[in-house]
DNA sequence: CCTGAACTGCACCCACGGTACAGTAGCCAT
DNA sequence: ATGGCTACTGTACCGTGGGTGCAGTTCAGG
């Protein structure tokens, strides 16, 4: 009943509501990443129910409106943090394997140096791997519409082909040694980087991740590495 | 404004207050179980927070004040959530392992057995794997006191000790191929469980998790078996 | 028959997600 | 220089969820 409480007010004819906004508007998207990259650190720890939207403006220097100027509810932000993160994760990923690919004619020695060169990577992160995303949301993924649910699948399988058209071309020139299909050796990427991180992470060891990446490195030149 | 609607009501004198409560008290433990059961299944679809004491108590029968007859609070449902958790995987994972055992003298050909009657339970879930409530935990740690997180860290331990006593007497007998360390190789289970839970989750794909288990095997079967 | 475990009902509080809307500071193009 | 747009601020309000506190009720078992 938003008359009654309309009545009850002063109202005084017009102006004098507000006095003066003390901070400026900035530049465009700055504000918005600011929250993107608060929101996602904070979902990573807290799980995306637990982490408050009160918390982000608080820390990002904004009020709640400005928040709904960005987002049109928390809904939005999932969709925009979901895909700021398979973006980035995307370019990662791919500066990876086309620096390792530069480096290497051979489809396996490439491979296996794009592993050593993410293996480093991890391991060199101060407090180890944040977490992915993916994963997180996975584990709450009835909190999200169907087209979240959809961006976080086709993020997944985006990397999971990345990985199988190496290990194909990997395939065609090394027989396996084991009747493994290379998209289960694809998963085993994705299912070890996901693993690895919340070994890591329950464990309180960071290298526990950058080890398993080795590993598997090992284990794709058991498969494929010939003598 | 509740005080206008405490002075209508009647108030009479004393007693009369609460009528006839419907429905009668149970056996023990047995309210306490069905709400552990509705919380964890709720938990890996929504996350802890999104999970609401009030959707449980609907989904249980019982009102807000039986289920802190039950539980301290949300804190102490998360410990007793996570204590149920680790200990029905214990029992199943060390079920299997003695099941396996049982039936092989040797530790390798023990320890085969084992992943594949766990692809082969795993894979016959009608609905897939639920999840894991430590990796569902760990994406959300900061939730959590520390204690909790303790708990989480000695059942993940408990499970790679499984693993690893395993693979340490298996590599007793016959020596690795690779310089593997057996702790690598049981982290890379507890890893490849969490890991393709997830995967299997994201791409909607059930079988993802048993083919990573038999994956798996084939790796350990290249690393240790002779011949 | 009485006790205690297992609840119910009611009242109340604060935090959080969300809505609605009016006002405003600074930049940019005309 | 002015008007319009972007990027906000401030205020008020609502429903839901997590809790707290406490008195009362039911029923099984000793």
């Amino acid at each position: 009943m938003p008359d009654a409480t309309t009545a009850t007010k002063p109202k005084p004819a017009k102006p004098a509501a507000t006095p003066a906004p003390a901070r400026a508007p900035r530049k465009r998207g700055e504000t918005r990443e600011r929250i993107l990259a608060l929101a996602e650190a904070a979902v990573l720890e807290k799980g995306f129910a637990g982490t408050s939207i009160d918390e982000l403006i608080a820390a990002a220097g904004i009020t709640k409106s400005g928040f709904f100027y960005h987002f049109k509810d928390k809904g939005d932000l999932a969709r925009a943090l979901m895909q700021r993160y398979i973006e980035a994760n995307d370019e990662i990923l791919l500066g990876i394997l086309k620096r390792a690919e530069e480096l290497n004619d051979d489809p396996l020695h490439g491979f296996l140096v794009a592993l050593r060169m993410l293996a480093e990577l991890v391991a060199d992160l101060p407090n180890g791997h944040p977490g992915c995303l993916v994963a997180a949301f996975t584990y709450q993924d009835q909190l999200f519409s169907r087209d979240i649910r959809a961006l976080m699948e086709r993020g997944n399988q985006g990397w999971r082909e990345m990985y199988r058209d190496r290990l194909a071309r990997i395939a065609e020139r090394y027989p396996p040694r084991i009747p493994a299909s290379v998209d289960d050796l694809a998963d085993m990427a994705n299912a070890l980087m996901d693993g690895g991180i919340i070994q890591s992470k329950v464990m309180k060891d960071p290298q526990v991740l950058p080890r398993q990446i080795m590993l598997y490195r090992d284990f794709l030149r058991m498969v494929f590495q010939p003598g």
